[in-house]
DNA sequence: CTTTCGATCGTAATTATTACTATTTAGTAG
DNA sequence: CTACTAAATAGTAATAATTACGATCGAAAG
């Protein structure tokens, strides 16, 4: 029996658990999709497109860029993976240099500022001492604000 | 005298202060960076860089988007401003779905996962309450990772 | 006032992402 | 097993975001 600390899941399982998740949402099951979700699977770097891309060419010479692009859209939208947070595209900015945190909305990417002592005062894991020197802590939160909810419920 | 909760400087106390620290950092204090750094101060909707140029443009009718690229870029560097947490201008992407945070090196961009489970179990602060549905809760850390960090050292 | 070097403007180039079309293929029904 | 069909892919073109370049311009120091 795995130890609680162990997260990780088999890759054998993950890949047989993607093969499931698949057929239940109605996702045809490629080869490039699998080789595509294994790869992301294989690797713990977060890696951008091009270095999925670059990675799989290897095994799959003539795969496609838009491809990767658009089989990482459709695995996002439905749950399989994650997208790093990010606020979008485009870089956002501020002038408010006092400690805060974002809240920002999936559906118009309207972002507000927050406050939260509590956690400004709040010691990080210890496991974190060695990684080298922490500079910024922020909480960064994602959901659906009130507005963009009640259009919802207008339709 | 401004209570605690009243963080947000005035208007014109912030401008000076940039002029300041303009001339303390060696930065010529030009009609440009001056009206981009008060569109942003009177902004509280985190602006793209487009959005910046747009209002902008209206007293400015001149200036040009590289001027605005290259001063946020410069402010940016020397703290006056920040840019909205964000891995990178390209995304990335993960397989991991189990709850967990991010550290991301501010020199080389690697990201690592940890997890903090007392954070997890902790509350948001009631104010939030009102904003909408929250769905994702998240720490984001940014720093240098210990081998940046001895890369430096060696120089 | 003049000089000087950093900053700006206008535009071109680059990079990341998305769109398009002809072709291929997974899933299904015969 | 073969044929069908809608969905997916490859290859490439288009778009969007950002950065670079070269010719001026102007802030700041003397």
């Amino acid at each position: 029996m795995p130890n609680r600390t162990d997260h990780k899941q088999s890759l054998q399982k993950k890949l047989a658990d993607f093969e499931h998740a698949c057929k239940n949402v109605g996702l045809k099951l490629t080869h490039q999709r699998l080789e595509i979700y294994r790869e992301l699977a294989m690797s713990s770097d977060h890696p951008a497109v091009e270095t999925i891309y670059t990675r799989l060419k290897k095994r799959l010479p003539t795969i496609s860029l838009d491809t990767i692009y658009r089989t990482l859209t459709t695995l996002e939208n439905h749950g399989l993976i994650r997208k790093v947070q990010t606020a979008e595209s485009q870089a956002r900015f501020e002038a408010e240099m006092m400690q805060h945190h974002h809240l920002i909305c999936n559906k118009c990417s309207k972002i507000m500022d927050f406050q939260w002592q509590t956690f400004d005062n709040s010691t990080l894991p210890d496991e974190l001492s060695k990684w080298g020197r922490v500079q910024s802590k922020n909480v960064v939160l994602h959901g659906i604000c009130e507005e963009c909810l009640e259009k919802n419920n207008h339709n």
